[in-house]
Formats: C-alpha cells, structure tokens, sequence
DNA sequence: GTGTCGTATGTTATCGCTAACATGTTTTTG
DNA sequence: CAAAAACATGTTAGCGATAACATACGACAC
C-alpha cells in the first residue's frame, strides 16, 4: 500500500512519462536522449535522472518511423557454424562499431528459397542496407534488393554480375591457383574432395577454375568423392581413406575447405603416409584451426575478415554520405604453403 | 521518355501505392497482406497482384507500431567463434521457424558493458522476448530485463538466480562429475587447463565444481595453466607441453573446451605419450569436432541445441498464450569416456 | 530603451500502418 | 418479405517518436 505510486501499473514506458517525471516537454527528453540540439546542462540532467530512474528504454519503432531513419544493416549469411561466417561477421561487427549502424544476422542454410524469406523480413524493417553473400540470388531476391533502394553489398565472391557494390575474392582464380601450385610441385595424379551442396556456388567455382586449370596442362581429375552432413573432420577422413583405397596412385588431394583437409591430413599421418613426399595435400579458406595441427595444411585464404571490414566500410560511408555506388573491391586469396605441398 | 509511369520517383512504397494500384482502400490491402478477416477471392488476387507487381514490401515498423507487436525475439550470447552457441542457434531457429517470431542476435564477448549495450539496443526495439546466455548480468542488465514486461530465458546455466525463466546445465555439476569420473579411473595427479577469461562463469563454475569434488577425496589440482587469445588448437598444445614438462608425473589433464582438449590430445600422441595409460584427457563441450580426432578426446555434452530448443519454446508459448513464468528445466549433461579416460 | 540576436524550450503535424468500429451488401431465415 | 445474420469493405483515431517550425527570454549593441 505504501509504494503504490512506485509500481503502477505494468505498462511499458513512453517519452511523456520521463517528460512529466521531469517537468519538460516530451521534445526536450528527445533531445537530451539522443544528445540533439541546444539543452542546458541543468535540464539535460534533470532529464536524464528521471529517465534512469524510471528505467525508461526508448522506442526505437516510433523514433524510425518519424525520423524514416532505421541503424541497422541486414547481414544475410548462409551458415554459422562453419567458421567462415563468423569471421565475416567480426570484421563487420568491427567497423560498425564505430558508427550507428548495428548488424542484423539472417541465415540461410543456403536455401534460395529461405534467402527470399529472409530477405523480405529483413527489408520490411527498412534497413540502412544490406550485406549478402554471394551472387547468385533468385529473381525475386534480385528484384527487391534492387527496389530496396538502400546499399547492397555481395560479398565472398566476385565472379559474376554484382547488384550493386561487390566485395571478395575470385574464386574461380583462388581454383586456378591452387591447381597451378600444384602442377608446379610436379604432382599428376590428383583427386577432389568436396561438399555435395550443388547450392554453394563458391564451392562450385573453386572447382570449375581448379579443372580448367588442370585442363590447360591437360591434367584431369584422378577421382573425386563429395559428402554430406555429419562432422566435417570424420568426414574428411572417410572420404580420404575410401579415395585412397580406390585409387592408390593418387598424389594430392584437394580439399573443397579446410576441415576435411585437416581429417585428412590426420588420416594420412595416422596411416603413416608420407606427406607430402607420397601424397600432397591442400585445403580453402585459412582456419586458425590448422595452426594447431601435427603438420600444417597447405590451403588459401579467403580474406574473411577483410571483406566483412571492407563490405561494412562501403555501407558506413554510403550512408553516410549518400554518395557513391557500385563498389567493387577483389581481394587476392594468399596462398599458403604450409607443410602439404611441396615448394617448387 | 515512354516509361515514365514505370519508374517514377525513387520513394519507397507503402500500402497507399498498391491500395491506389488495386482500387481498393489501404484497410483491405493491409487484410489481404496479413491473411486477416474476410477478403473476396477476387479482391485478395487483385491485391496480391498489384502488390507483386509493384514490389512492395511492408514497413513492419510502422506495422509494429501499430498493432504493438513485434515478432521478434532478442537472443545475446557471448560469442559465435566457438562452435557452441551457433549450435544453440540452430535450436532456436528450429523452433522459431513453426512460430511467427524470429531471433535476432547480438553478441557480448563475454564483456558485461557490452552486454549492457547489445540488450538496451535490442529492447528499444520492444522484442516479444528475450533469450540471453548466462546468469550473471549487470544490475542495470537485470532492472532492463525485469521492467521489460517480456518473458526472459537464461540459458547455458543453472547455477544461480534466473530473473524469470533458466534452462541450461549446472556447470558445478558437470565440473562434479567429471572429477569423480576422473577419480575413478584412478588417477590422483590431475592438471587444469583453461582459459584467462575470469568473465566466463560457466568455465568458472566447472573449475569449481571440479575442485570441490577433488577436494573432498583429498585430491589437489597438481598444476593449471591458462590462455588467451589465438588458436585454441595450438594453445592446446603449447599448454599441454608446458605443463608436462614443468610437472612430469601429472597423469591426467582436464580442459575446459574440448578445443584445447583436442590439441593437448595431438601433442601427447606427437609425443608418443600413451593414452590414457599414462597420461588421460578430458575436454568438455561434446563438439563434433571430435569425431574426426585420431582418437576420441573424452568430454561432457552440454546439450547445446536442446538447450535452445527449450528456451524457444517457452518464449513462443508464452508469447502465444500470455501465461507462464518463472520455468527452470535443468538438463543432464552426459559423460562421454572417449577413448582418453580408462573405463573404471 | 528598443531592436536584434542566440539560446533554450514548446507546438504541431506527420511517419505508415492497424484496431476498432461503422457502413454497405448479400444471404439466410421464420 | 422484413429482420437478422454473415460477409465484405471503408473510416477514424491513434501507436510513440521526431522534423520543422514557432516562441519565450535574457544579453548585448547602439
């Protein structure tokens, strides 16, 4: 009975509570809030006491829809849990964190069809603009990222017709590359290890510049074995040893990404295979976690982090300014040799 | 000159445009849109028509304004880098997807000022509710949370005072558990490898939980070692040797994460150290990782993706219902013995 | 002392949508 | 065939904030 007037009722709290706890007008608490205009020091205090002791959160709904101002970019990733993503996602998370804007994280599954829903949900909170990965995109995707009129920026691949801004690698020539610095270490015999996924384009055309590369040296692919699901360490080592057993001249396998490379690589040590004397190995992308392993996998990076930072930045200062469009930014996949692949 | 009718000015389209477009009022075409009261067939296709034609896509914060109601649900965890709570993730999303609510997430780095930002952010959009890791939150955390008038779930951990709902494990437990286990087996030399974090209470509560049970056999740690930063992998191992070498009769090393686990588990088979017979290992985390490893590191689920599961669905039914409050479901974390801890 | 300026505050009109109610139109029913 | 019920649509009034434009007030110049 006592503290009736402390915990009235459950309602959530709007401006004119703090502008009548503090005896100033709704327009004033605004300004204080958000550090706008001219306020004298006594009242930005008297404000911001009462907006603390209310424990009022403003609503941030009202205040994008009256000032059509919404700070948040739409990151829309097709999977979190294979390490590349989250990667991105820092390098993003580190430039934004310098400006209003706030990522937004939407997954995929590398479904076309659940990108459009996604897609949809994200735009229709009117974000500052939008980060996706990859190209390839369905009609409908296409049309609205188009209609959305805010920044678009593709990123991890820059083999293709982008919508607007573009930021990553090639990865056709990252195939090609890689199949060069392995004709060079005088290997012949060579098989490919990879996802079944017919969705994941990046894959797809690491693969596609990696055989022609071969091709141009009229070297074909000695085997090839693909999975999916389950534990992608496990599985590299399955695929390996079924590979292995089926083609026994085999000299280098190339892995579609790093994680089977590395089950692999185990598998290839625990046979006592000598690698890469016998067999040579190489996977994609750079995870940190190969730096644990007994021996270090040669693979290319894919300039993860960078590309998030680079992809923020365009977003950031197209906001900002207004200006510009249709950025595109290809970073170079480095080449790491590690202690899979022989030198020269 | 001839399209000027198609493309006109750049502004954004609201219901106004497809209700001009289908000759109907705004009220009618918001209906169709929501799938809400009757509509004509005929009418319904008209507007669905213009509507695609036109590109539009709904403002949901004007909706959300509006119908004050937000299908979103605020989920803040403190890191996507470690494979734990990506899989949490999943079970959330599993959940959500048959719900008309979506997760949105914010990550912390286990620095509770951020956590403090990343969920005043968040509630300033007014989500239908509220997933956040951990039970220990900053006073100001927990008055935010508490006014919010939404339902809370706390997950990961049992161990302590939950603001409204907890699902999770108790970290003291698992920690119990695997000293007995440990215990057991018959070892009595025992060393402890984690990381510097003193912000992750989780890993905190497992060392405790894991000390107490020594202690109470008049067992002490015989060593510990702590890192930070870098590829866990190879800090696994670096520890690994640092500790074997700077105390060489220890017989069993316990890690907090299986990564590092998995790294001291690559070390001491390098080196030719038998396993489990002279020395034992045991991680915690239960990652799929392990499948692949040479041999099968021993550790405890947390039952990560049950755990979101759970959480999700308290939100949605609640959210659904408006009933409910105060869940607790703590969940058994299961022992695995692998193939680094002797059976009996 | 009056006019002008600058600072601090208040007023009014949206923003794009939806709840709630009002209105028209058709169908049903006794 | 009138009245009630069922359906289909429209109208009005906000939701909680902010932009843009007042207005009040003291300081200062002349």
């Amino acid at each position: 009975m006592t503290d009736q007037k402390i915990a009235p009722t459950r309602r959530p709290l709007t401006l004119r509570d703090v502008s009548e706890a503090s005896g100033v007008s709704e327009m004033t608490v605004s300004r204080v809030l958000r550090n706008r205009g001219d306020v004298s020091e006594a009242t930005r205090e008297k404000v911001l006491e009462a907006a603390k002791r209310l424990g009022y959160v403003p609503n941030k709904i009202a205040g994008a829809l009256a000032s059509q101002r919404v700070n948040l970019v739409a990151v829309i990733i097709p999977s979190l849990s294979n390490m590349v993503f989250p990667e991105v996602m820092t390098g993003i998370s580190e430039v934004l964190d310098e400006t209003p804007l706030q990522p937004v994280v939407g997954v995929t599954n590398y479904k076309p069809e659940r990108e459009e829903k996604v897609l949809y949900e994200m735009l229709s909170w009117r974000p500052s603009g939008v980060i996706i990965a990859g190209l390839e995109h369905s009609d409908a995707s296409k049309a609205m990222l188009k209609a959305a009129g805010i920044p678009v920026v593709e990123i991890m691949d820059t083999d293709g017709q982008a919508i607007d801004a573009a930021v990553g690698i090639s990865h056709r020539r990252a195939g090609r590359m890689m199949a060069q610095a392995i004709l060079k270490a005088g290997h012949r015999r060579i098989g490919f290890l990879g996802t079944k996924m017919p969705l994941d384009h990046r894959a797809r055309k690491r693969f596609e510049g990696f055989t022609e590369a071969l091709a141009k040296e009229g070297v074909e692919i000695a085997d090839q074995e693909f999975y999916e699901g389950g534990s992608a360490l496990a599985k590299g080592r399955e695929m390996t040893e079924a590979m292995l057993t089926r083609t026994p001249d085999i000299d280098f396998l190339y892995y579609s990404n790093d994680m089977i490379g590395a089950g692999g690589l185990l598998y290839c040590l625990d046979q006592g295979i000598d690698v890469p004397g016998q067999v040579g190995l190489a996977g994609f992308n750079g995870v940190e976690l190969l730096d644990g392993l007994p021996r270090k996998l040669a693979t290319m990076d894919a300039c993860r982090s960078e590309v998030g930072r680079a992809a923020a930045k365009i977003i950031a200062e197209r906001t900002e300014s207004g200006e510009g469009g249709g950025e595109r930014i290809e970073l170079s996949p480095k080449i790491e040799i590690g202690d899979t692949l022989k030198r020269r």
